[in-house]
DNA sequence: CATCTAATTGATAATGATTATTTATAGAAA
DNA sequence: TTTCTATAAATAATCATTATCAATTAGATG
């Protein structure tokens, strides 16, 4: 995982770039998200903010995730069962590994490409049971540019 | 792709073994998922299944997939952004190729576990952004027995 | 420091997909 | 025919997320 610290002042300075101001709430986000211990989802990290600032909306923390999404600085997992989970230290797409009974998110280390699961699961020692592998672009028709979505 | 009329008449096989009842709108919807032409979310599925019974309620084919679903005649892509999406014709888990644009589905045929991006691109013309790669398991607490959900 | 103003917040309503509930229906069994 | 049970239809409820909007405030400016 990246340095927790280097990821906080990395997205600050993005944030300062883009012209946007750094309020007590963001920050605090910002404290939680690079770190992103367990991927959090918006309603944990809304329980995490309170804690410091007990007047915090919900809606702040998901206008400030989607502001986060736009600019790589966050990365969500997005499965329908177990919610919307973000990770913050990792900003970028990644494999993950989710227990389905718990509902806990891990972030998998392997190296090459195959073999996978059985890699993973000596790593983890968790009991893989299936992988959902999607990818994500552009139909040959909707790479024509200026084209309106269906 | 399986043969959708094979995929109909297995699918008739199971409901009947589980002593289901084979109801018209029932088989309306297996004719439907046998070919899953599309990857059809609940709501297309229900338009399709209105021009023959237009009195079908949604809760009913809410309430078959759910059928389906837990004896594996049917597999769920369940991912936030889109919706959840039905494949009755390869009913279990594999990869799918979402355009992010149109939100397109598609069944890529892939061969080994190697340069897939590209190989999936080069098949489908594609232009692939992203993708996202999850397993699904039990974590080493989770697989001792009798333990509840967190 | 005081002032200004657009960005942001907090409170709340709206949305939309899915699930739950309740009553009605229909076919099988007796 | 009567009874029984699975299923259907209609509708309400749920719940995560998004939209709205008045109030607040970060940060720039002087
Ligand atoms: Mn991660
Ligand atoms: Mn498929
Ligand atoms: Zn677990
Ligand atoms: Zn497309």
């Amino acid at each position: 995982m990246a340095d927790p610290q280097e990821r906080l002042e990395q997205t600050i300075r993005v944030l300062k770039d883009k012209g946007c101001r750094l309020t007590p709430q963001r920050l605090a986000m910002l404290r939680i998200l690079s770190k992103s211990e367990g991927h959090p989802s918006a309603e944990q990290i809304y329980e995490q903010i309170r804690a410091d600032y007990p007047t915090t909306s919900l809606a702040t923390i998901y206008k400030t995730l989607s502001l986060l999404k736009n600019m790589n600085e966050v990365f969500e997992i997005t499965f329908a069962s177990v919610g919307s989970h973000y990770d913050g230290n990792k900003p970028y797409p990644h494999p993950h590994l989710i227990c389905t009974k718990c509902g806990q998110i891990l972030d998998p280390e392997f190296g090459p490409l195959a073999g996978i699961s059985q890699e993973i699961s000596r790593q983890t020692g968790y009991k893989i049971t299936h992988q959902q592998l999607i990818f994500f672009g552009l139909c040959p028709k909707c790479q024509k540019a200026g084209q309106a979505p269906e």
